[in-house]
DNA sequence: AACGTTCACGGGAACGTTCCCATCGTGTGT
DNA sequence: ACACACGATGGGAACGTTCCCGTGAACGTT
């Protein structure tokens, strides 16, 4: 009843019944140079693949120090869009034979520096921060150490990125509340330490502006990302005297925050109130009243940091890589009442 | 400015600068034996963390034969009840000084054998399925192979497993409904080859028949747990001629299906209809119309997995741990109309 | 035919750690 | 004073892979 803990294939079991040295078999399997097409290589594989052999990535790391294997760091997995763009740089990962792992900082300081020291000791290629802020730079203390780094979602202007284009974004949402003829339009914006939250707010004030709004300072108000402030910010824009008749909320989960409020104040969604969201995160489309947003592809985000991460690797200079957001109008903006 | 690629210690280093042999570092620094006090322990101790030492986990792994890395398994990381097991398997791994890493399956068998391959390659020492059924057996060849298995939020039976109690989970949002006056209950299940769905229903059944009502099956509809499947079973059950006063949904998902429904066909929540979800995630909190649910303490299934992983290791019989949910009546729920 | 060049292949060291085993010094009991 | 046991320590092999380098065969050139 006792378990055979049979011990998986090495190299050397190959070697012997392929009948060529361990070197041969380490050449022929490995995957960074060019593939032969001798008898011996051909027979090496069919052996390998007859065995079920698969290289210990223990030993092979050991070796070439390096482990194929990149870590990312985010604030926290239950985030929708954390959890859509880790998803999308682990199958970014698989299709290139790394791999990723995760984690969590939970927006606390100390609980991010171990989380760093904790994929570190994983000894990763590199690291992938979703946490990046405009006023700090845990990137640099990173950087001494000769950790390769690359920002995902959000940029510092120097280390490499890849963003969706907030800017165009914010420019999208804002203008589709224009054109539906809404001319009183607050912006629930996000954290000023955010460069998204930056992005979308420039691409506010420019499609207001075009329309002949240039003054709209009064019409922007501070949140902090979450459902919660999303909400409390709401509850007092839409109780002040000149109520807008739309808002376009940093992120979608802001903009739950915002229909919550709209709700227990009584007005109606999108008769009394247009409301554009971020992100197009899966519940958005599913809500009792689905939320129009901008959808910012994820993959493609993905997609380029793992390049962007070769590349910082091999010691290229940074580049920044922004991906082009679409609107996805719902049904929660509409024509102004009138 | 060519980066230096300055090499972290290794334990020869410390055994250098602290004069003595690498193999009385490695005994005084092995965490699993009873911890020394004695100077040479000390000065090794101190040496190491003036170095900044650090174990090399990939030197390690190759010597010791394991990893003190565990995998998780998941459908997606975007369902936040995966989402939110897997940072709590994570943090509990942390406590005890191992690292959990995840995959995705996307509900596919092919993309979970891949899945399932990428974890062995990282040599885990052990897995954890979330996405196991009633049906079918993959677990049997995970065990053949002598990985050690262990299942979180559904169980099979015979693999050790920690879930929360769905029977009761099930029992209480009935009971609660039962109890505001509502006689008339649809039940939006789950697939049958889940056995949170199966436990569900049976708390479900169990408090109906308590309060009288024996012939339900005409009020148990089969869904998909999505929010799509929820929307549509809703859909088809709430127009029918004998609609019913209140839903359970068998979970927060399913439920903002119900509630997406509701809408678009006029009723309103709670006056016209009740709404129960079930696992409380963060959104449903925070909807326009708050959702009453059933709260699992994920906290403490995922502590339970790492230690039943522990426990499977040591070759210990396997054992099913349950925990208790609680009802959390938010604003979906009322009496039901006169 | 003698030479250099290229190439496939194999032996063995190395990566950083753990762990078996031998050695040595100390203490105990007679 | 002697034999013995015991604990602390260090040397060296091993984990499975990669990679440097040497060898010899095959080939082309003069």
């Amino acid at each position: 009843m006792t378990e055979t803990p049979v011990r998986p294939p090495t190299i050397l079991d190959v070697a012997r019944e392929a009948g060529v040295s361990k070197s041969t078999v380490s050449r022929v399997l490995d995957e960074r140079l060019p593939p032969s097409n001798s008898a011996t290589a051909q027979r090496v594989r069919d052996v390998a693949r007859r065995l079920g052999y698969r290289r210990d990535r223990f030993a092979s790391a050991l070796r070439r120090q390096q482990t194929r294997t990149i870590g990312v760091l985010v604030p926290r997995l239950t985030d929708t869009v954390m959890a859509m763009t880790f998803e999308q740089v682990a199958a970014a990962c698989a299709r290139r034979g790394q791999f990723a792992i995760v984690a969590t900082t939970d927006d606390d300081p100390a609980a991010e520096q171990e989380a760093v020291e904790q994929l570190l000791d994983q000894r990763v290629d590199g690291l992938v921060l979703t946490t990046a802020r405009l006023d700090d730079d845990v990137t640099v203390g990173l950087r001494e150490r000769g950790v390769p780094v690359v920002l995902a979602l959000r940029s510092d202007g120097v280390t490499p990125s890849a963003t969706g284009d907030d800017e165009l974004g914010g420019y999208l949402a804002t203008r589709h509340l224009l054109d539906l003829g809404h001319r009183r339009i607050a912006l629930v914006a996000g954290p000023s330490y955010a460069s998204s939250a930056v992005g979308r707010q420039a691409g506010f004030r420019r499609a207001m502006a075009e329309a002949g709004l240039a003054d709209v300072d009064d019409l922007v108000h501070e949140s902090a990302f979450s459902m919660e402030s999303g909400e409390d910010v709401a509850q007092r824009v839409l109780s002040s005297a000149e109520r807008p008749t739309a808002i376009f909320a940093v992120n979608d989960n802001t903009a739950i925050g915002v229909l919550a409020a709209a709700q227990s104040l009584g007005l109606s969604v999108p008769d009394d109130l247009s409301v554009v969201g971020y992100n197009d995160v899966p519940v958005s489309a599913r809500l009792p009243r689905p939320l129009s947003t901008v959808r910012v592809p994820f993959d493609q985000v993905a997609a380029a940091i793992v390049d962007l991460l070769e590349e910082a690797r091999a010691g290229a200079p940074a580049r920044h890589v922004q991906v082009a957001p679409t609107l996805i109008p719902r049904s929660t903006s509409a024509r102004p009442p009138a």
